[in-house]
This record gives structure tokens, sequence and C-alpha cells, in this order.
DNA sequence: CGTCCACAGGAATGACGGGCGG
DNA sequence: CCGCCCGTCATTCCTGTGGACG
């Protein structure tokens, strides 16, 4: 037996995840806990869709991992199960439809409208897109989720036309269901789509320490097979991911990865251990994603920067950096950025958290920054491995 | 106590590419 | 479809500055 047979033998004996999809980001469970005010005002608002009328329009805001997602379509859900076909809902990510025209086309979309990818004008998705509305004769409620994305990249030119819609429409009318992560949004807005989109208001405040720990119970009884989980993890992910601006998601996320690597271990149980390992993992992943996703001159500016640390050199300035980049671009056949450029991109380093830059003065030897390098020696080797430029440098 | 180093980091400007509106 | 505009990356030029040294 390979090694491939091995693992997915250890796979199939697992005996830990009864459904792994519970933990997923995008699950939404049957039981929302401690969301039960805003389900139930949400609820409210909606309720005049079961008559047929126009609910008011919604705006929720909360952090990441609020459950303003799972809200959203769990009232959804129920309430399509009462009226059936007679309400269409739309789902739009505006994070992935991150233009007034992707948007508009994913409604469409939603109606049964065809529209191309590209070549229209917006104006003529718009007309498109309530003719098909027109014609199916409904109520629609659309989720906007993820709205500042949009709002910041393209305006809120989509969203004035959007909460207008209805002076347009005879025979059909739209409720609209906005969902923010930044909590600032509204100064962003036309005050008209200000008003018009927030009839309604709900607030998602953090999870606190002893919700997140109720949510990952419940989470875990659809998730794991019984007792398979030790007394101390789900404790332990609620508090890692309290410390953390009350993030669900982020909890989900460390019970899954820490079931997955007991799993990989073939281990019986997840043990706290599991958790500490699972938290590193999904943070050196992270790093590593970063880094592989860097520009080259960014990579080049890493690599020195690890070069000159591994040289042993005590304080790393900005000029040190900048000597050994412009080396290392004339041996790969690379025009070098110029010092002031090299130094944003420090900045920017410093901002992602792969490197430390403190601004010191050396008196008589002037004004510069120390650089450190804050990520581990492994995931930098791994971030930078793949990329075939940087392939035959010296390294020494 | 003034000087002067080695940059920090702001402002203006240019090159480029991609999307939008007409 | 084309020109325009806007955001991003980069250069150029610049003013500002903490503190060791003389």
């Amino acid at each position: 037996m390979d090694i491939l047979d091995e693992l997915f033998q250890k796979m199939l004996e697992s005996r830990i995840f009864k459904n792994r999809e519970a933990l997923r980001p995008d699950h939404v469970p049957e039981t929302l806990p401690h969301r039960e005010e805003q389900i139930l005002k949400l609820a409210g608002i909606l309720a005049p869709a079961l008559q047929g009328a126009r609910p008011s329009n919604v705006f929720m805001y909360g952090k990441p991992g609020t459950g303003k997602t799972a809200v959203a379509k769990y009232v959804l859900r129920r309430l399509n199960a009462k009226v059936g076909d007679k309400v269409a809902v739309a789902y739009v990510n505006c994070r992935e439809a991150d233009t007034n025209y992707r948007v508009l086309a994913d409604l469409s979309s939603s109606t049964g409208v065809y529209v191309p990818f590209t070549g229209l004008s917006t104006a003529e998705v718009l007309r498109r897109f309530i003719n098909g509305l027109e014609k199916e004769g409904k109520l629609m409620i659309a989720v906007l989720d993820e709205i500042d994305s949009l709002v910041k990249k393209s305006g809120d030119a989509v969203l004035y036309h959007l909460t207008r819609i209805n002076e347009k429409l005879s025979n059909s009318k739209m409720a609209l269901i906005g969902i923010t992560n930044d909590l600032r949004l509204t100064e962003y807005l036309d005050p008209r789509v200000k008003s018009s989109l927030s009839e309604e208001e709900i607030v998602f405040p953090p999870y606190s320490y002893e919700e997140l720990k109720d949510i990952l119970e419940a989470r875990a009884k659809e998730a794991f097979y019984p007792g398979v989980l030790n007394e101390g993890v789900i404790p332990l992910c609620a508090a890692l991911a309290a410390r953390e601006h009350g993030d669900a998601r982020k909890a989900l996320d460390l019970l899954r990865v820490a079931g997955e690597i007991a799993e990989r271990e073939g281990a019986t149980k997840v043990l706290e251990e599991h958790v500490k390992k699972a938290q590193r993992e999904i943070e050196r992943d992270h790093v590593v994603d970063v880094i592989r996703t860097l520009p080259v001159h960014s990579k080049l500016v890493v690599l020195s920067t690890y070069v000159l640390e591994r040289k042993g050199v005590r304080e790393i300035t900005t000029g040190e950096i900048y000597a050994v980049y412009r080396k290392y671009c004339k041996e790969i056949g690379v025009e070098p950025l110029t010092q002031r450029r090299v130094s944003d991109l420090i900045s920017e380093l410093d901002m992602l958290g792969i490197v430390n830059a403190k601004v010191i003065s050396r008196g008589r030897y002037g004004r510069t920054r120390r650089i450190r390098l804050s990520i581990s020696e492994q995931s930098l080797k791994e971030g930078l491995g793949e990329d075939t430029i940087l392939r035959g440098l010296s390294i020494a």
C-alpha cells in the first residue's frame, strides 16, 4: 500500500467528520444562536411580502463574521418556503460583482434575462432588467452583499437607480437588502440613496466569547460525530476568535481546520493542540499566499531583507536593502525601481505584516528605517519558492 | 550648540491599461 | 467602436528631521 492509499484509507476510516460542510462559511444552519433579535426584525420587515406588498428596504451592518449573510439567507429561505414562487429572491455578492454593470447583469440573470458579460451600456442592462421584472410580474427581493466593496470601487450610481426602480415598475415590485462590513459606508453614499436604502436598519454586534461557544456547539453537533471533540476544543476556538472582534467565521474555520488536522494525523479525537496547529496553519497559509501573489519587485525586497538578516547584519536599513535589491535586479535583468519607490514597497510590506519597519535616527549617521522580517523562514521560502524569475539568484 | 547624515515621506507629474459612456 | 477618463504604479523633485559628532 503506497502513501496515497494510506492517506485515503485514513480518510475513509476517519470517525471525525459527520458532515464537514456544516463548518463552511457559506453554510446556513437550521438555527442561528444569538441572532433571534435580528431574525425577527428582518422577518417583520419582509412580512408584507406574504400579501404581495413591497417590504421596506433594509440596511444591515456589522463587522465580518457577525452573521449578516447567514441571517439574510436564513430568513429568505423561510419566506420562500411560505410564499413559493410568488416572490423572487436574488442574491448578489458585490465583492465578486464589483461594477455597476455586473451587479445589474447578475440581477437580470436571476429574472431569467440573458445579458452579455460585456458590450452593453449599463443603462441598457438596467432597461432589460426592468423588462424582465415586469414580464415576471413578481415581487423581487434582492440581497446586495458586501455592498461596501461595490461602492468603494464603482460608486453608488447603481444603488441610486435601484432604490428608485419602483417608480418605473407597474406590474412588479422590488425591495433591497443591503449588507455591509464597513460601518462608515453611509458616509460615502449619496444622501438620497442613503435614506431610501436604510428605511430600516439592523445592526449586528460582534459575538461575545460565550456566544461564540454556543454557535460552535451547535455547529459541532452537525459536523462531528458525538464525542470526538475534546472538552477544551470549542472554548479555545471561541477564545481565539473572540480576541479578534468576535468573528464567527474565524471560529468556525479554526474548528474545521483543527478537525482536518486531526483526521490527517489519524487521531480519534480533536484535541486542543490541533486547534493551535490549525491557528498556525491558517496564519501560515495566509502569509504564504500573500507572498506568492506579491509583485516581483516586492519579492526582491523581501528576499534582500532575508539575505541581509541571514548574513547577520544587525541593523538593516532602507539603503542596505536597496543596494542588495539593485544587485539582484541586475542579476535577473530587471530594471530596478528608484529608492523612493522601494521605500514605499517597504511600507506596504510593513502593512501586510511581512516585514517590520520602524523609523530610527542614528544621529550623525542619518535617519532611516530599521527593517526586520516578521515571518518565518519557512513561509518565506514557500512563498518565494515557486517563482521562476527568482531561480538561480546568488543567495549567499 | 550647530551641523549634517540618510533617509522619510509629501506633491506633482507621467505612463499605462482597462472600463465606461456616447 | 472609439475616445475619454480614471485608478495604479512609478519617477522626479522636494522639504523635513532626530540626534551623534565636532
